[in-house]
DNA sequence: AAGCTTTCCGCAAAGCTTTGCACTAAAAAG
DNA sequence: CTTTTTAGTGCAAAGCTTTGCGGAAAGCTT
């Protein structure tokens, strides 16, 4: 194969010079004299040198790599997030790398392991939705290993994150539901110990409570946020007696496995059931009818979480969490009154 | 921040013998006595000891990571081939790297730059739909770095690759709509020099022949894959004196576009015009009506991507072209006849 | 008991970079 | 003309691992 990089001793050895002069010579220090800077910086130019990072890592302790482990690779939300926290490392020249806990606890735990055995230098995650035990943050965090989460997040003290404003996201879907006239308002929710679960149930609560209509047991329905699991989800809601003439699925995901059974059942959306998203996948609009959602500020998640990385790791700034602005767009899945 | 690794020099004074000793003692070298190598493993898993690989990167001059170029990171169709190498990658030891060229030749070309300074040991790519000068895919091959396309494919005498039977699933299509009856079938093709646009064509061509279907050139557009350039091709399609009955969509994207701008002008799919896809994106089932797709194996065609690439890393064997198959999904979007 | 074989282990180099310190010239100062 | 600066370079260590080779101690042979 042959070494393909040049190294400063190639360099060193073409000009009869040690490898400290042409060294110094590139970064322009001050002992080094004008014409040796320049023949070297010329020679560095043709041989194309570019320092070797694995000396530079172990040198400076850093490997400039960030961990990012997603529930999964394939949904537009995460890969969204992920290029938003590509986008930010790159411009600080750190690179990242990615790792899929395919929404297992087990897959997290070894991805961990993994990536630190990669030796990144930290790391940026949404936990998965099977993680209830929480020992392995703790863990990090006592082996002081830089983290931070997003979207799913926990230990709110000891770890910087990155959430929207779930609960008032949650509050403006139910006030809109009850302002296009929806009385029977459902909501398919996540696990019920993710944070999201938690806030956007909190939200639609308070919601309802705000349009005076009463809190039905039944229409509160969750899943594993999987598609099949939604659709399963629905069908039970659709089996009630009494079904919701409104569905709030807890994410674009879910609300689509919904739309889907609520057709099958030949009810008509929105007249007969109406039905709001939450993430505002680039989908929501291919769907038919296109779906009312929240818009989910992905890309700009992505980068925040990385710039709270970086807090951490350059200063000893405290913990600290950000709550990004959501929207609610209304498209006609949701809009009776035109 | 401290050193949070355990090194073979830690553990070497803790036991107070030689940093070869550990070394050997750890990977069962015959020189070592059963009583020291068990001490020493004993301490390495208390300690929590794993090998740099910085130091081992150095030393036996590989990084263990492979760069991956995708034209963007968030549509389903990359991010499921990015899971598809990293799952073989990772069953290899490896690690990608992932950078987006958001289908800019010219950030393409920056990414395989900083790639290689971060020391990848070669490069899987997936070219931009811009890319028409492809000199620095040579200069890649002619400076010996490892290299693999996937889909959008050039140079297939020098470079290994994997693709999928274009012309044939186009042609399955054709014939499709022939046989539901649609006899004005338009083609949104992509840029005329991306491999997967003149395949498809040829494909195209090919069914409309066989099935004694004149070609009709007003019938044949072309966008740059985008969403918004697939929305004005299909206007075109639609603008014509003769509108077409049926749309062959380049890939899902476009088919997406094409039906949004379809039912904008109060066109019945599939009665009025009949729609298919390529790649079989999950949304494909969730639109309605469900679009008929060629199922594309985007898992499988990362994990031999990747195969490839060790092949070539590996053994001296010749490049090839791997063309995997794909299936006719018939769904409402394009059936006729019940 | 002297020499030889095993058995175990440590030294040191290589891979690449940065940087404190030491050193050699030449120039300036006295 | 001798001494002190100063400019310009090189040496070597550190960061971590692997591995060929040399070396020491112990056990064995004769």
């Amino acid at each position: 194969m042959g070494n393909r990089h040049t190294s400063l001793k190639d360099l060193a050895k073409e000009l009869n010079i040690s490898i400290s002069t042409v060294s110094r010579a590139l970064k322009d220090h001050p002992d080094i004299s004008r014409e040796m800077k320049k023949k070297v910086k010329q020679l560095a130019m043709e041989k194309n040198y570019s320092p070797n990072p694995l000396a530079m890592g172990l040198l400076k302790q850093e490997t400039r790599m960030i961990g990012v482990i997603v529930p999964d690779l394939v949904t537009h939300f995460y890969s969204s997030i992920i290029s938003g926290i590509e986008s930010y490392a790159n411009e600080k020249g750190y690179f990242i790398l990615i790792a899929s806990s395919n929404e297992s606890s087990q897959k997290e735990k070894e991805s961990i392991k993994n990536l630190l055995k990669a030796r990144v230098e930290g790391l940026i995650i949404c936990m998965s939705s099977e993680t209830t035990d929480i020992s392995h943050f703790k863990t990090l965090l006592n082996q002081n290993i830089p983290l931070v989460f997003f979207d799913r997040v926990c230990l709110p003290n000891r770890v910087s994150s990155v959430t929207v404003d779930n609960k008032e996201a949650a509050k403006k879907i139910t006030r809109h539901f009850y302002r296009q006239g929806y009385r029977r308002i459902a909501f398919i929710s996540g696990p019920s110990h993710l944070n999201i679960s938690k806030e956007r149930l909190d939200g639609y609560l308070s919601g309802l409570k705000d349009s005076g209509l009463p809190i039905a047991k039944e229409l509160i329905e969750s899943c594993d946020l999987s598609y099949d699991s939604a659709s399963s989800a629905m069908k039970r809601l659709l089996d009630l007696e009494n079904p919701p003439d409104a569905v709030f699925g807890i994410n674009d995901t879910v609300a689509f496995a919904a739309m889907k059974k609520i057709r099958e059942r030949g009810y008509q959306i929105p007249d007969d059931i109406g039905l709001v998203g939450f993430t505002d996948d680039f989908h929501a609009t291919v769907v038919e009818p296109p779906l009312t959602s929240i818009t989910h500020p992905t890309f700009e998640t992505g980068r925040k979480a990385a710039e709270l990385f970086f807090e951490r790791i350059q200063t000893s700034a405290f913990p600290r969490t950000v709550i990004l602005k959501t929207n609610l767009v209304e498209r006609e899945s949701s809009v009776k009154i035109k």
